[in-house]
RNA sequence: GCAGGAGUGGCGAAAUGGCAGACGCGCUGGACUCAAAAUCCAGUGGACCUUAAAUCCGUGUGGGUUCGAGUCCCACCUCCUGCACCA
């Protein structure tokens, strides 16, 4: 018997469904809205991965099955074509990027439309296109023409910023405001390759070092976004969504808030050491000072003697990427500056080294180290012979020793007690924490600070194919950003796409570009060479799809408001799937954009997600990772080809629960295809022909519209709750009990090709044409699934004596508690096993079980 | 090390505290066929047993709660994912 003929069918709807523009989408607020959504993809060379399917199929199912039920479904696509991958292909071939994407994007397009995916692809967005990015240009001046006001915790237009009254020459009022502006410029270090004359992002930086290029961090001007002004807000707010744990976790952790103090150690009568501790507690234990090797106090404070080897730690020290200074730490570095601060509260004095275990960038970039209490001082300690003193006891005075291990538990102070000072021993950490703070501020010494781990953002790249950043700088030294009608700033030609070589982006070789005559002052200027990076396209692109070909704003406040859904305390998007490998950084970039816009009235909620789910990753068959060095790399057009896509749809649906990690398997596909032949030849002949065993107005037997309305209830439930896999496997169910029967129902056929249409819905458009109907199944109502067929007139429940199962008994389902015991006393077998034995009590659970517990 | 998640047949997996293994793959047998493929039907956790019935064992390990635990609690082991000197 052949195969049902996909390739046909596929092709045939597919075109249909362009011709009569079925997936247009309008705002219609006559219905509730659905907007579910895919991550943006990069439209690399290499096409679509079977991976991308996954996520894709599933909210392509959400979607259609939504629309069944009435919603107004948005479910976009689109592309985020800027990045480094194409301008390293530009750099190779010479072809423009801009042409690369082009053709990058025309091969994602045509797959995706081969796996009948029901996109709208009028309302499609691309981030390189200039009408896009003049968007993410004026939503990054907006940002950029903001202060943070702790006061109202929000964002508001640096024109409002308050200058104080000691400020009023011009340039010190720019400088000022500037100093607020949430999109700044500060010196950062970078990666920066000598040989290559390029600033490397860090994913390349192992890359080139494997090739044997050195590569050493170095302060470059660079953009900045004040991302840490929002972590409070991007903390708290994570109550509004409905996220996965993890993910939640994930984004806690990296905003990483910390309650602690900055005390100050006095060094001489000018300058002293701010350090950030969350265990003031421990203050009497601190034997020395550590500080970042980049701490400006170093070259300050060291003495003569000391100089030239911590000089040449420095310098070891920047040659270092994060990841060595971490992987080569196991054993701790470190060098004496030969200074001395005075702790104080014990009001001695302690040594001030510098080691590369304290991080430049984190809180002060100084800590006080508490050998006793903390296992990194403590390895430090021992390492280079410091004193361990003990300050913390166990709360049941057990012993310890400080001087074998730190030992860090919150406990009991003790021996922390100065009378000139602080005294603080016998109190419980909490309490000796918060007897500090307030010594440290009544003293002036230090004060309570929350730390976050969480950095502002490096915004800028020195790369061609990115956003420019629409900013002029003239040769007098004054600045200007463009405005609004001179928006987009377009990309210029350039000969080469390689950097500059001096740390600028190919930009900076453009003359049109440094040599910028400005129309508006008239005066020659120097536009910005950097760029934005890949993360500011996807940020908002949620947004634009909303509203995709606006030429005056980036998205119509009334369409934001129907598509958001206007609930301030929860996300504009219903549904969010894609991988867990944006669970940071993509998330929290594009929560905080959206936090700026909502704080500038431009958006109507808070959070853009509301719920977001990630899909698991496809493993090659035998288990591992797809990659082509292990040639276990599955191209979905091959099986498209093979099998057509609603077999690939369905299968990448059945192989388990959608967040989990699954191989492929190649005889599974057959197994999905295979049920798909069988719902086929349920209604139709071998020339695709109705089967005249499909009968309207025929009655099916209470069993089988038990089976066809259960089917219709869980295949609902699972789809509301992203289980595809066990709707599939009910519906697989239905074929098997329908392929029984002589005579199908035509109601049921019709009902059964309904329910499986958002799975596979090529199949099921032929299917319905074929049972008579006129209009296409994306047009048809979802099935309500009657109660009453759920009633089972007898049940099958087991019967137990002592929890063991001895028998069965098919009994009536409304049989109560007395009847069905009856019913068990009655039965041989249960008599048999309680021959000899007293009933001590009898468990009834009605449709379930009769379990006698007896001796 | 820290955080999150997962361990169930030969394999992918399913099970509001109530019949473990639905559904699919694979395998076995049968029907159809000259034959094969496709299709259809039946069987398929393990032990004991010639077979069947019956019985017993069985959801990573060890405890616990419960009439009853894959499911809840405690401890541990293994694997995955992320973070990782953040003071």
């Amino acid at each position: 018997m052949a195969s049902y003929p996909f390739a046909e069918i596929e092709n045939k709807w597919q075109k249909y469904w362009a011709e009569h523009n079925v997936y247009a989408v309008k705002e219609d607020i006559s219905k509730p809205k659905y907007y579910v959504l895919d991550m943006f993809p990069y439209p690399s060379g290499a096409g679509l991965h079977i991976g991308h399917p996954e996520g894709y199929t599933a909210t392509d199912i959400i979607a259609r099955y939504k629309t069944l039920r009435g919603f107004n479904v948005l479910h976009p696509m689109g592309f985020d074509a800027f990045g480094l991958p194409t301008e390293r292909y530009s750099m190779v071939t010479g072809i423009h990027p801009s042409i690369a994407t082009e053709t990058n994007i025309d091969n994602f397009k045509r797959q995706l439309n081969l796996l009948g995916l029901g996109y709208d692809w009028n309302r499609s967005v691309n981030t390189t296109e200039p009408s896009y990015y003049k968007w993410t240009q004026w939503m990054f001046l907006k940002i950029y023409n903001s202060w943070y006001d702790e006061n109202l915790q929000k964002s508001r237009p640096i024109s409002d910023l308050p200058i104080p009254d000691e400020i009023t020459n011009a340039t010190e009022i720019e400088a000022y405001k500037d100093a607020c502006r949430l999109a700044y410029t500060a010196n950062i270090p970078v990666n920066w390759c000598e040989e290559l004359g390029t600033v490397l992002a860090n994913e390349e930086v192992d890359e080139w070092k494997e090739k044997g290029y050195t590569v050493e961090r170095r302060p470059m001007r660079q953009w900045m976004i004040r991302i840490t002004k929002y972590a409070d807000r991007l903390l708290n707010d994570l109550e509004l969504v409905e996220w996965p744990v993890s993910t939640k976790e994930m984004q806690k952790h990296w905003i990483g808030k910390s309650e602690g103090a900055e005390i100050s150690f006095t060094i001489d009568d000018t300058h002293s050491v701010h350090v950030f501790t969350t265990r003031p507690d421990t203050v009497f234990g601190a034997t020395y000072l550590v500080l970042a090797p980049e701490h400006p106090l170093v070259d300050v404070i060291t003495i003569d003697a000391q100089k030239k080897a911590v000089e040449e730690y420095r310098i070891s020290a920047s040659m270092k990427s994060d990841l060595e200074r971490t992987e080569l730490s196991k054993e701790k570095t470190g060098v004496n500056t030969g200074a001395f601060a005075i702790n104080p509260a014990t009001e001695q004095p302690i040594q001030i080294w510098i080691a590369d275990y304290v991080l430049a960038h984190y809180g002060t970039g100084a800590i006080m180290a508490v050998p006793g209490h903390d296992e990194r001082d403590h390895a430090f300690a021992t390492q280079f012979s410091l004193p361990i003193i003990q300050v913390v006891k166990p709360l049941d005075d057990g012993s310890i020793d400080v001087q074998a291990q730190a030992y860090t538990e919150y406990a009991i102070s003790m021996a922390s007690d100065n009378p000139n000072t602080v005294s603080f021993s016998g109190l419980p950490t909490e309490k000796a924490k918060k007897k500090c703070i307030e010594w440290l501020e009544q003293s002036g010494i230090g004060h309570g600070r929350i730390q976050f781990r969480l950095r502002d953002w490096l915004f800028s790249r020195q790369r061609y194919w990115g956003e420019p950043i629409p900013i002029v700088y003239y040769e007098d030294g004054t600045k200007r950003t463009l405005e609004y009608d001179e928006l987009p700033l377009t990309l210029p030609e350039v000969k080469e796409y390689k950097p500059a070589g001096t740390g600028e982006s190919p930009l900076a070789t453009v003359d049109a570009w440094i040599k910028w005559h400005d129309p508006k002052t008239g005066k020659v200027g120097r536009l910005e060479t950097n760029t934005m990076p890949q993360w500011a396209g996807s940020c908002w692109y949620y947004l634009r799809y909303m509203d995709p070909h606006n030429p005056d704003t980036f998205c119509d406040t009334n369409k934001e408001q129907y598509w958001s859904g206007k609930n301030e305390n929860s996300g504009a998007i219903d549904l969010y799937v894609g991988g867990a490998e944006h669970a940071v950084l993509h998330l929290l970039y594009a929560r905080f954009w959206h936090k700026v816009l909502f704080d500038h009235g431009l958006v109507s909620t808070k959070e853009p997600f509301a719920k977001l789910f990630h899909q698991g990753l496809i493993l090659g068959e035998d288990g591992r990772k797809m990659s082509k060095s292990l040639g276990n790399v599955v191209n979905p057009d091959d099986i498209v080809k093979q099998y057509g896509a609603d077999s690939l749809r369905l299968f990448e649906m059945f192989m388990g629960p959608l967040e989990a990690a699954k191989p492929w398997s190649s005889k599974g596909v057959e197994g999905v295809n295979r049920f798909l032949n069988r719902a086929w030849r349920l209604i139709a002949d071998e020339d695709g022909k109705l089967l005249s065993s499909v009968k309207k107005g025929h009655h099916d037997s209470p069993e089988i519209e038990f089976v066809l309305h259960s089917t219709i209830k869980k295949v609902g439930e699972d789809i509301e709750s992203l289980s595809f896999n066990t709707s599939i496997s009910q519906m697989m169910i239905l074929v098997n009990e329908f392929t029984a029967c002589e005579i199908r129902s035509h109601e049921s056929m019709s009902a059964f090709i309904r329910i499986l249409s958002p799975f596979a819905p090529h199949i099921c458009e032929e299917l319905w044409q074929i049972l008579g109907n006129e209009h296409s199944i994306t047009k048809a109502d979802w099935p309500e699934y009657n109660p009453d067929k759920l009633q089972q007139s007898t049940v099958e429940i087991v019967l137990q004596v002592n929890s063991k199962i001895r028998s069965r008994a098919i009994v009536p389902s409304d049989a109560d508690e007395d009847a069905l015991k009856d019913i068990a006393l009655n039965d041989e077998v249960i008599k048999k096993h309680l021959e000899g034995l007293t009933i001590r009590k009898s468990i009834i659970v009605p449709g379930k079980l009769v379990n006698f517990i007896a001796n």
